[in-house]
DNA sequence: TTCAAAAATACAATCGATTGTATTTTTGTT
DNA sequence: AACAAAAATACAATCGATTGTATTTTTGAA
């Protein structure tokens, strides 16, 4: 018993008497199995502690009704509140999640596509690493068959698999040109890698909104890094080099919280002197003095809805020629740090 | 091929008229097959597009190479630490993770153990959630002769466990008493629930000072909430009443910053009126201002030494009847919140 | 009481990989 | 050339659960 020695359904059979099978579907309430036999059944499982093997079972049914994740970092806010809707869509579709990191190196991406494809999730949710720039392993998982919905990332590798993502665009867009009816004239871009396209986007929503103002794009102004905290600081350094500037639209929150945090050690006053926008909504961006004025992308939703998709597709493998696709619109929170007054 | 029939052993078995035991052993590199035939079977297989069926493979060798990770909620970012921890380690190990969150429901980590135990990992790392007070499902788990490390939530329930938390005494025990060296005389306490050893333990390092250096401990001064960000703030409003309170000690930094957060706009001076500190060095304890005192837990080490003891409990099953625990000692962050000047 | 239909249960193959044992092939020594 | 030892490969059972088919038992109508 404590010898680690599982309890098999054959252990069951052995000690009622009764076929393996028919203890198979016991536990599994078949309606084949009398309902005497099945509760002496499962009373004898409870006695001796028996538990499935999911591996047996998995094997077998060429099901495990686990969803695999894998996404840059879930530390980071937004992921973890896709995550949280990731999760509840599963539980109630009755699947388990499994979650991975790549912590966006594209060789932990591989090995992680290759774990989950090995243990036969039935399908993955996939935010791509910043460094993926081969899709080999995500082709190659798809074309066995093998339902993928990309999320926040979408792969233009793989314009005929689902995506859910946002009009980061307009978010950025609209951003700027709130800082243009703040009276800004000369506004700077913390911008992301240019092989994601979502950091395109949100550049050149940023470019749009002070072309269609007929506010010259000044390339100085636009700073190019990976976003990091450390990122901010030395974008904010080079950014006061230009002492005109007087705006700033960050592709996302960490590197603008801490240019303002540097910037305030430099005695610049914001948003007096630099107003600034970020872009994730982060937990810090409400306590920051002053409170920085952001994008709130729609995590929760995004995972819900991605899971949808991923389990529509898991239920119906034949459609999956059919393109799912959403682009949810991002809200623009204003707090503190854009506002003049 | 892409009608999702995935290969086996048995294809390249099949395609190449050699046995699949054979197959088997050349895939893993076994010295039982000549290097010739090794390399035209590994060959077969890429050719193939041959992919280990790991479900298979656990259920024969009764192993997963995979670790099960039970926290309360993986967004926290002491936990975030400890999953990095536990991560970078297994990896070095050779292990998978899967990280599951009972999100503080005992309901959840009941199935999630379930879930992992049906699964076959080969040993589970929890942190217990708030509401576990019944141990029945971890104890089974653990009566089956599996192996269990416990983090930071140590367990009375198992006392034969290895478990590996900080010492909560020593920190609050320091905290409160760099309070008190400030010049503080009225202290109040933030206390988490005291189902939890944990701030049990806080809560005596508090009081212990208090005694210590000759300070009544004054009941209402201890405010008892399970420090969410609005009990921070309700906290904070109940401490309002007694207005000799110059200084607090909260359980963690949540409640600490909603709560500082709250009294600046009743207009009171932190840390000149009440000076306060927070446990947990949350990022934002860093941007808030000002700038929260904090103790900061190590928990990326910590998830690196319960992965390691684990890992050893997993690889020498026999003796595991012995005890292996750590505490560490956490370290005070001094920040502008308890200065004062 | 008889017997066909329905219900309950048993039999046996299967999922894909691993592994102990048996057999065949190769090697090298005399 | 003969043959034992070593190397390489094949055979076959196994892990634990599922499931299509076959068999037995029960039910109830005539």
């Amino acid at each position: 018993m404590s010898k680690g020695n599982k309890i098999t359904i054959h252990d069951i059979s052995k000690a009622l008497n009764i076929d393996s099978s028919t203890v198979s579907r016991a536990l599994n309430n078949s309606p084949r199995v009398s309902v005497k036999t099945r509760e002496k059944i499962q009373k004898k499982a409870t006695e001796l502690g028996y538990q499935r093997n999911s591996l047996a079972s998995n094997l077998r049914t060429n099901r495990t009704n686990t969803i695999g994740v894998i996404i840059p970092r879930i530390a980071r806010h937004f992921f973890a509140t896709v995550i949280a809707g990731i999760e509840e869509t599963a539980y109630e579709e009755g699947y388990n999640v499994v979650i991975c990191q790549s912590l966006e190196s594209l060789d932990r991406e591989i090995k992680i596509m290759n774990s989950l494809a090995s243990n036969r999730v039935d399908g993955i949710l996939i935010s791509t690493s910043m460094e993926t720039s081969k899709f080999d392993h995500i082709k190659s998982y798809i074309d066995n068959n093998n339902p993928v919905v990309f999320i926040d990332r979408p792969s233009e590798a793989f314009p005929e698999c689902s995506n859910i993502s946002i009009d980061n665009f307009k978010a950025s867009y609209d951003a700027t040109k709130l800082l243009i009816e703040k009276g800004r004239k000369h506004i700077a871009h913390f911008s992301g890698p240019q092989n994601i396209g979502l950091y395109q986007e949100r550049k050149k929503g940023y470019m749009s909104a002070l072309q269609e103002h007929n506010i010259s794009i000044n390339k100085n102004y636009i700073f190019e890094s990976i976003l990091s905290e450390e990122d901010g600081i030395s974008c904010a350094k080079k950014l006061l080099k230009y002492p005109e500037i007087d705006g700033l639209y960050s592709a996302n929150d960490t590197a603008a919280i801490s240019a303002i945090q540097y910037l305030k050690t430099k005695g610049i006053q914001i948003p007096k002197q630099i107003a600034v926008i970020g872009f994730n909504n982060d937990p810090i961006s409400e306590v920051i003095e002053p409170s920085l004025t952001t994008i709130h992308q729609p995590g929760f939703e995004m995972g819900k809805l991605a899971t949808e998709m991923l389990v529509h597709q898991i239920k119906n493998k034949s459609d999956k020629g059919i393109h799912h696709s959403k682009i949810l619109v991002p809200e623009l929170i204003i707090r503190k740090s854009s506002e003049n007054e």
